[in-house]
DNA sequence: TTTTATACCTAAGATTATTATGCATAAGAT
DNA sequence: ATCTTATGCATAATAATCTTAGGTATAAAA
């Protein structure tokens, strides 16, 4: 991922909510959608991504269908049954970590 | 910390944080404090925090005065005036990342 | 024709956390 | 009186996740 740390952890998440958006993607895809949907703020690095993918694929979260486009090789990633579920549960945990977060960082909380 | 990993990286901007807020604290009562905040959400490990504390310290964000409590010690940190500054930064970067996450994790973004 | 974009991949190293310890004092419960 | 829990510090082995730095190859643009 791009240089802050603070996206540690959250790569897998950000790529099963892609896919249950997008229905099927390709690593590349996944990259550009998330620099243009961030506006630049997040470019996932490919180091990072590959591996993530591949074990999603290896934990049964995702299935993979390799196409040729031209004389190019595409892996084309979509949720299984499982990762449909499990996306779910990840954005869940999501969303409360980022609830967390903001009472953590929010100004003035110490009154109580 | 926790047991989620969506925290990995978050840990210093904490720190810094409460430290903002708080003056000085010592490590147990930061663990405390975190924990009353997020009403047990997040429970920072010791393992977690103490290297933190000590690698904030190496860094030049913290100092350190030593406290006798009865027959007990306590390190009491607080930020130093670099600390003061870089906490400006982290919550800075803290808060664009929750935006940036919000963006991605919240439903219906496909659209554009 | 050289650079940039597309498209996949892996390996070494760094960072940061979990888990499991260890030591020690103080307070509360049986 | 004694055992457990709370307070308070710390480190080391392991695991997970990322950065950085490579590698291969086709296609399009400069």
């Amino acid at each position: 991922m791009g240089n802050q740390k603070l996206y540690k952890g959250s790569l897998q998440t950000i790529i099963l909510r892609l896919l249950e958006e997008n229905d099927k993607m390709y690593g590349y895809e996944i990259t550009q959608k998330v620099k243009e949907l961030t506006k630049g703020e997040l470019e996932i690095t490919e180091g990072a991504l590959y591996p993530a993918l591949h074990k999603l694929e290896a934990d049964g979260l995702l299935d993979v269908e390799v196409a040729k486009v031209g004389n190019r090789l595409r892996k084309y990633y979509k949720l299984t049954e499982q990762g449909t579920k499990e996306t779910v549960n990840r954005l869940e945990e999501m969303k409360e970590f980022l609830k967390t977060m903001e009472i953590l960082v929010n100004p003035k909380f110490s009154l109580e």
